[in-house]
DNA sequence: TTGTACGCGTTATCAT
DNA sequence: ATGATAACGCGTACAA
């Protein structure tokens, strides 16, 4: 509750010098300079960050707009934005979107350049239509710097710091056909959304690359969820299992290559109610990378990026402003655990 | 970037008259009050939050301390957190401690009553340190309002918002012997927090009180984590699986009580792995209540709190400040899923 | 009802 | 090297 005043009063300067003390270190006469000291101590004095700020006029705060924050995989990102942030002298305001284009456009719209240096965008939900980016330009004139962290917003002049959706996917999908796999099946989303495409459209472009042939019937959409992809999978086991692919007389397995942890863990069920075990009869490989991937028994082989290395990116494109690259891809790293391992290997890994 | 003498200028007014039209509707004259509505519209002015603030002595922003925002429990209350700070003009905060002791009370140390309102911690690490102690009675001392949401601080004057532990744990132990079972296992964390002793009590005094006998061996430690839950309980089947618990000669049913959905998790993978069936064999029931465990197959039982009622009542707590009651309940509730229920129920559900 | 002027706590400029 | 003071944008007491 100490103001810069009282340290002046009880050290016997001015303000001037208590402030010069503290901010240009070196200029003041050593002598003052403790005496300084000794008052900020002895009054447990905190410069006002608000004042501060006012007189800067600059803020040190971002604000994070995420699609869910109960999701582990926005989580995960808030937290390494935290840390990052921490590293650079921001603090990071945080608001849940609830996957809902309104509340995405009024919170931007709630936002001003006394609150918020940067605005970062953080959801799967498509960007593109017309009043989300009417209100990122609104946002913008009120001379906001904001930064998408998911997406590549179309016909806006946002900063973009992205994973290369399509190339995770055709990993995923190489990596299973590398292990000999001829049926995959690729749990993925609707092609409504533009991300969904992308990650439809790698695991497409890896099949055709390595002579494996894509039935329409195995490019299933879970929705992002458990449930809708546990019944698609089911639906097709139940239509083709131990007819079109294992296991049948020989068992030949096959590969599924889910987008999300929320999706593995439907393929997990699925498998189970058919006795299909992973990873003797059906290899899995997850296209994003979150600690419960390692903590599932059989751990997922999964192809994700680092969320440091995200956020990273992202304050640097923040700092950066309007001198930020328009896109920043994150580079990607294909992890393999025992879900997409040979029965044999795995004793390996001891 | 239009202030409010670029209002006053435009609508010919002074600038305390724009004020009054924006804080005190009703006092200006409708000519000269349209007039300055029409020149904020057309400036499109916003009021600096920063001066507002500074003026006003008041920030409308609370950080939320949290142990691990990855975890959906935490980001489920940050959600509703966000939400009910909404409808009360408050900006949430994030700061991530991954649970350590130390960036808590680094967060504590940082936090000024020029950045912050107030502080809601929600960690389940125990808080009842000295360290601890020490900076938060140094954050009060700087004015600023605490909440805890996760626990009762012994010998601190911090407002508590909490579910009731061991009333929670009793009732789900309750629920699984009044559905018939005599043998239960409780996979709970170690004695050393104050909040798993709690836990167990509630398993062990329902137990008591139902004349079920409690096994030490039964009583796990599953560090809140996928891996440790499975491990305590694969080497529980092993010993004693068919000897003196299902699937016998007989196959009686057995219950597990599982604390968090991680250990939920643990425990449909050891049961998996000894062919026992949810909840054929055993039933199944979580103490806290998160999307997955509805999106769970079959869908898991819960005893846990509403996070949108745990959210109220922590703004009330800061807005009421010292004048907040010191331990606030949130009451809790018993969802009866599948995981649970006798084989012949089920069907009723649908 | 309306306008003038001051203060919120800082920092930077300008003298000294 | 140091001190007095203006300015950041706003709300309000006081005067008119």
């Amino acid at each position: 509750m100490a103001k810069i005043t009282d340290v002046a009063r009880a050290a016997g300067v001015s303000v001037a010098t208590v402030s010069r003390v503290l901010n240009q270190p070196g200029v003041v006469a050593p002598d003052k300079r403790q005496r300084v000291l000794d008052a900020v101590r002895a009054l447990n004095y905190t410069p006002n960050t608000l004042a501060h700020a006012l007189r800067a006029g600059q803020v040190k705060t971002v604000a994070l707009l995420v699609g869910d924050i109960s999701q582990p995989f926005h989580g995960a990102l808030a937290k390494a934005l935290d840390r990052e942030g921490e590293r650079h002298g921001y603090r990071v305001l945080l608001r849940d979107l609830d996957n809902k284009e309104e509340r995405l456009v009024k919170a931007l719209d709630e936002l001003t350049t006394s609150d918020t240096y940067g605005v970062v965008l953080a959801t799967p939900d498509d960007l593109g239509m017309a009043p989300v980016r009417a209100a990122i330009t609104r946002a913008q004139g009120r001379g906001l710097v904001i930064v998408c962290s998911s997406q590549v917003i179309e016909n806006s002049a946002t900063a973009a710091i992205v994973p290369r959706y399509q190339a995770i996917s055709r990993l995923a999908t190489h990596h299973l056909v590398t292990a000999g796999l001829k049926s995959l099946i690729f749990v993925g989303g609707s092609d409504d959304s533009p991300l969904s495409r992308e990650r439809r459209l790698g695991f497409e472009h890896a099949c055709a690359e390595m002579g494996v042939s894509v039935d329409p019937d195995f490019v299933l959409d879970g929705e992002f969820a458990v449930e809708p992809s546990y019944q698609s999978l089911r639906a097709l086991f139940k239509r083709r299992l131990g007819r079109d692919f294992g296991p049948g007389s020989d068992r030949p397995r096959f590969g599924i290559i889910a987008v999300n942890m929320r999706m593995v863990i439907g393929a997990f069920q699925a498998a189970d109610e058919f006795g299909l075990r992973v990873p003797d009869d059906v290899a899995l490989v997850c296209c994003e990378e979150l600690p419960l991937a390692t903590e599932w028994r059989p751990p997922v082989t999964t192809v994700g990026i680092d969320f440091a290395t995200l956020a990273e990116a992202t304050f640097a494109a923040l700092i950066a402003g309007s001198e930020a690259p328009a896109v920043t891809f994150v580079p990607h790293r294909l992890t393999v655990r025992v879900s997409s391992m040979l029965p044999g290997a795995q004793a390996i890994l001891a």
